[in-house]
DNA sequence: GCCAACGTTGGC
DNA sequence: GCCAACGTTGGC
């Protein structure tokens, strides 16, 4: 399993909005970046990732899986851009900020520190026990 | 709300 | 295929 980090400004869609969908989950559309797109493109049924709040609220709130694979977003016409559907497993019990991530040493690699303008982005497994950890969360 | 960093576009 | 101009993201 991989594990990977959404970004969304709760503004726009946030975790309650994602809880909301519950077990069907949502396509997580509009993403225009390659980059991004191919992460989505990589990954499997059952991968989790992580909720992030950016903008308003920079702190990761929650935990979701992969419940479809990559398709074409249905909110555009191009065929470059494709998405995933992911749907909400459980809240973080306590959020991890942003600031929190940075202060620990044991994160400095991650993509959310190092490349803050892509919306979707792999975690390693180290990444993902410890943010669960921090967050007294169940991974 | 500002603006740095980054990605994309398009003229050459 | 380079790179200037432009647009967008997201932390601050």
């Amino acid at each position: 399993m991989a594990f990977w980090l959404f970004k969304s400004e709760p503004d726009v869609w946030g975790w309650h909005d994602q809880v909301a969908r519950g077990e069907a989950g949502e396509e997580w559309h509009g993403v225009r970046n390659y980059q991004a797109r191919n992460n989505m493109r990589a990954m499997a049924l059952a991968d989790r990732g992580f909720f992030y709040h950016s903008r308003t609220g920079l702190e990761i709130v929650g935990i979701v899986e992969v419940c479809a694979l990559s398709h074409p977003d249905s909110t555009t016409e191009d065929l470059r851009w494709d998405c995933v559907d992911i749907r909400a497993v459980r809240p973080m019990t306590k959020p991890v900020t942003l600031d929190h991530i940075k202060a620990d040493p044991r994160l400095t690699d991650m993509v959310l520190v190092r490349n803050s303008r892509l919306s979707v982005q792999p975690v390693t497994e180290a990444e993902w026990q410890i943010v669960c950890e921090l967050g007294q969360t169940e991974p």
